[in-house]
RNA sequence: GGAGAGGUGGCCGAGUGGUUUAAGGCGCCGGUCUUGAAAACCGGUGUACGGUUAAUCCGUACCGUGGGUUCGAAUCCCUCCCUCUCCGCCA
């Protein structure tokens, strides 16, 4: 969620910065603007009727306490009137506050000042990229879904049979890298780097999906389970890891929290059938070892940084070549002010393909679920 | 799933319709005293939003959540959430 009272005091620049984003997002910051001028009339307007109210309330008490009957009754009508007043506009007013939160949560985030501009994925800016790491073959190498069925250790039929197109089924050696990588991961990010290890709850609240953004402009892509009240299955540990945090006012020398956790991941995957879909890639279900930093708004851009690197450190364990984006404003994700991508080389395809990404989301997130710090 | 108890400031805890502007205590901050510290004493000490000033100050809202009753609600009524105790169920 947006700074309302920042946008209020520079709404030109935040105009601009909307404007470099995908997605036709201004008229929306400019409705916000309007309703936002209107809702604090009003609210001045029904804070001064609420304050005469409570007034004529102290009136009766002090002519109550006197015994003062009749003066008591002529404040009683006065009240009477005061409250009519009050609750006449009552109602206006809620629904204009509602109608504004729901605007604010419906906004991205705007691009940090550094991030480069562009329009969409071909605008990103590589600023790493491994060449010498990469292999060159005397033959055709075959991708991953083509050397794990042939080892056995992947089985995609069975997968299928099970739950459908797009899981995958691990076995035998399979299933064992996968845990042993997870396990490589955790143990780098706890034993060497300073990570919190966290096991989160894998189905949440929508309030806790609204807190990191997934909600309320991107229900279509989670798993939604059907009990009383709906439930959701996280499709990042960053949902259950930064809401830990939701309502609570932390102190600064807190600062920087930093949590990192191996969670399954679930994504409906929406309306990206049919592209970049082979073996493991955009399963619905997969494994992930997340990291997430709480972090002081002068040192967020630091942080993001020193995450990337946390995060480069496993590729560069693994032996893995690869390159780091940095994504232009038109590519960012909703709730990011700045954003790497971290690729990894398919030799079977030639490309590089993404293998996780590292956000500054600055206080949006916070903002969305009340996390605060004090000084 | 059933029965009962409970949820009040950073913490403990009083408060069952109106001087509550949430008592009192603890903690914390500042001060006095002291060579220094402790103790004692004095003063201060929630959050958000809106307005206002040189510093300030004013208004509104908030006692788990959301409604309701009332001129007025921490207090009465309803809803939901959560915690604890006991019982039942449990692939």
């Amino acid at each position: 969620m947006l700074d309302i009272k920042l946008v209020r005091a520079n709404p030109e620049k935040a105009k601009a910065a909307m404007a470099e984003r995908s997605g036709n997002y201004l008229p929306v910051l400019e409705t916000i603007l309007e309703k936002d001028a209107a809702y604090r009339a009003a609210l001045a307007e029904i804070e001064d009727l609420r304050s005469k109210r409570n007034e004529v309330s102290k009136k009766i008490q002090v002519a109550k306490a006197a015994k003062d009957e009749a003066a008591a009754q002529a404040a009683m009508a006065e009240a009477n009137a005061a409250k009519e007043a009050v609750k006449a506009r009552e109602e206006g007013l809620a629904a204009m506050d509602s109608e504004l939160n729901t605007l604010l949560l419906s906004v991205p985030n705007l691009p940090d000042e550094s991030v480069c501009k562009g329009g969409g994925a071909k605008d990103n800016k590589v600023v790493f990229e491994d060449v010498a790491g990469r292999r060159e073959f005397s033959f055709k190498p075959l991708d991953h879904h083509a050397v794990g069925e042939r080892l056995g250790i992947l089985d995609f039929e069975t997968a299928t049979k099970l739950s459908g197109s797009r899981f995958a089924l691990l076995k035998g050696q399979g299933a064992r890298l996968e845990r042993s990588i997870i396990q490589l991961m955790l143990d780098t990010h706890t034993l060497a780097n300073g990570y919190t290890e966290i096991f989160p709850p894998l189905l949440v609240t929508a309030e806790t999906m609204t807190g990191t953004g997934q909600l309320p402009k991107f229900e279509e892509d989670l798993y939604k389970v059907a009990s009383v009240p709906p439930m959701y299955l996280i499709p990042t540990a960053e949902v259950p890891l930064t809401n830990m945090f939701r309502g609570d006012t932390l102190k600064e020398d807190e600062l920087p929290k930093k949590f990192t956790a191996y969670t399954p991941c679930f994504r409906q995957e929406a309306g990206s059938y049919g592209k970049d879909t082979r073996g493991l890639i955009r399963n619905h279900q997969f494994n992930k070892v997340e990291l997430v930093w709480l972090e002081k708004p002068e040192d967020s851009m630091a942080a993001l940084e020193k995450l990337r690197a946390d995060a480069e450190g496993i590729l560069k364990i693994l032996g893995i070549p690869y390159r780091v984006l940095e994504l232009c404003s038109g590519d960012m994700g909703f709730s990011s002010a700045k954003t790497y991508d971290l690729e990894v080389w398919m030799p079977s395809e030639g490309v590089f393909r993404e293998i996780s990404s590292c956000s500054n989301c600055g206080d949006f997130q916070a903002r969305r679920m009340n996390t605060r710090f004090k000084r």
